[in-house]
DNA sequence: ATGAAAGCGCTAACAT
DNA sequence: ATGTTAGCGCTTTCAT
């Protein structure tokens, strides 16, 4: 009989049957309960290691009311601002005992409520939603059912705990940054003029407020939209900017892939960077401190969102009616060579 | 009573009350069951709408034996190879109706153990498991607890199905494009000497192989190590090689983000690329396209493997019994600048 | 410190 | 085409 054959289907009750105990005496030795007699829990433990047991999830969860797991409601993973989220998400939950489920919502509303809603979310302690699609309108109906984190900014007519980067005041830092170094004719890359409550809205907000205090008019010919927030649409948005005349002397990219793919379609407009051409992006990604030139950029936080997320939400599971807080973590303008002239 | 609270908790034996039917139809209606007949149909999901149920999953994998999920489990999601895997297998997994929990396993051979043998792998009805700390010595011993197949090269003493890029001839392939446009000493970076079964070994067998074809000497100097496999690995270990005073006109790195840290360092060294040094990456993760300048490298085809994989586990679940196969991705040698010289 | 028994919500086996 | 019943494996309540 090979190993893998006695361990399938091994119960509690098997365990208890070979440790000579009660399956409620089993339990209490897999949930770390305090008072079994050391050597009770001995014969317990060494009876797990011979057959092989691991608890049924299913199980336990249909039991006891809770999943031990937290969901994370993400666009993508391709983004690697998102990527890297989710892996610190993991950890952190992971450090609590917690595993986290990945849910992607394509950016699309239909499905951030969909997901929000569906039976996964409901199936995990609690939800972690960095919301995207969903506008203040659409949202003002929505009553999640499991206890819930945003990622960004509020929703929902119920007040509900927040985590959030600074992004009005790291925005105007970043545009601060360029106007220092002289520049005046400042590209708003991703600006999304539809958009009522998200990042467009609030970048654009401190890239308008920059500019203010300093005296540059602002010129709506330079809040330029992105088709997508990646690579391909930074790329085309500046190469469209460029065909069409407008003149400009840094871009303001409002995430780090819009930033990269402008820096390319710049370099393909054949200006350099950052002597014609400054480049601050936004997130602090990766990719962001190896490029060529390496790119200016926001940190926004993103390993204490996930922390303070995290431990937020576990805070909120343990206590439905407490009051509902805020975090906001402390960003930092990280200067690179792309505005380094 | 706020729409949550009605919400909560709702059961199938509640939507059956409420529909006037028993249990057994509510479920046949859940679960697409034919024989219901249209009108019993609607009041049922009538009731549902009405009611806001959703499943609960943990009943219904304690009582199918099935969860609907399956794992994949990838060292991280930092690298953008394996970000872009898990979306892609997210949706391959979706449209077959499955949902996917991703286990991050660090690269680590230990926790690879533990997971593959854990709770999480085992509740899910099968394991997508792309290997990289194991190596043949420990897995032998390894028998996996659920269906699974593994992204990479074979392990364990008992056959697998294994979907698997074509390392050898990839990596051949991209030595010779490098050999055609004239280099002759040509670093072969990620090199990891002591690894008896990973991807190191198979692309650095195909970077001989390319030399020996092409009577080119193999010099064990060019054969680079990199501490981590991404760009500070990458920067870091060209660096270290540029110090040394080992002279190459061209770099094959055996993944993109250390052929990312590898353009970087060379341009910090005050070379250019192609002319200087001609790179080549591999994995095609979108920011080779991207960088300045971009990338040539080897698309081993990561959808296909994705979309290949789950449904192979998706048919070894369904026939346990079946004959292991094998699948091997066709890859492409995508050229962009870093070797147009 | 441990045992006995109930039941979480669902699906599957057995009904009709 | 639909109703009835049992039980998946665990944790929890009530025992002692």
């Amino acid at each position: 009989m090979l190993a893998w054959e006695v361990a399938v289907g091994v119960t509690i009750s098997d365990v208890a049957r070979v440790a000579g105990v009660s399956p409620r005496t089993v339990a209490n030795v897999v949930n770390d309960y305090e008072h079994v007699r050391p050597s009770t829990r001995q014969r317990v433990l060494d009876a797990i290691a011979k057959l092989g047991y691991q608890p049924n999830l299913a199980a336990r969860s249909l039991r006891s009311g809770r999943s031990g797991e937290i969901a994370l409601m993400v666009p993508e993973l391709r983004n690697a601002y998102f990527a890297e989220l989710a892996e610190d998400v993991m950890r952190a939950a992971s450090s609590h005992g917690l595993s986290t489920v990945i849910l992607l919502t394509e950016g699309e509303k239909a499905r951030e409520l969909e997901i929000l809603d569906g039976a996964r979310a409901r199936s995990a302690d609690g939800v972690l939603f960095n919301v995207l699609g969903l506008e203040l309108d659409d949202a003002i109906r929505v009553t999640p059912r499991s206890p819930i984190v945003l990622l960004g900014e509020h929703l929902f007519g119920v007040p509900t705990d927040l985590v959030t980067m600074q992004n009005v005041e790291a925005a105007k830092t970043a545009t601060n940054h360029l106007l220092e170094i002289g520049r005046r004719r400042i590209l708003a890359l991703g600006a999304a003029p539809e958009e009522t409550m998200g990042s467009a809205t609030l970048r654009l907000r401190g890239y308008a407020e920059a500019l203010a205090e300093a005296d540059v008019p602002y010129r709506s010919e330079l809040a330029v939209a992105a088709r997508t927030w990646d690579h391909a649409g930074g790329a085309e948005a500046v190469r469209l900017a460029q065909d069409s005349g407008v003149e400009f002397d840094a871009i303001f990219a409002f995430n780090d892939a819009l930033g990269l793919g402008a820096m390319r379609a710049v370099a393909d407009g054949g200006r350099s960077i950052p002597a014609d051409v400054a480049v601050v992006g936004f997130d602090d990604i990766d990719d962001a401190r190896w490029s060529t030139p390496s790119m200016t950029t926001i940190d926004p936080g993103r390993g204490q969102i996930a922390a303070i997320a995290v431990e937020m939400l576990i805070e909120r599971i343990a206590d439905p009616e407490r009051e509902p807080r805020e975090a906001r973590t402390p960003f930092r303008l990280v200067v690179r060579e792309s505005t380094a002239g």
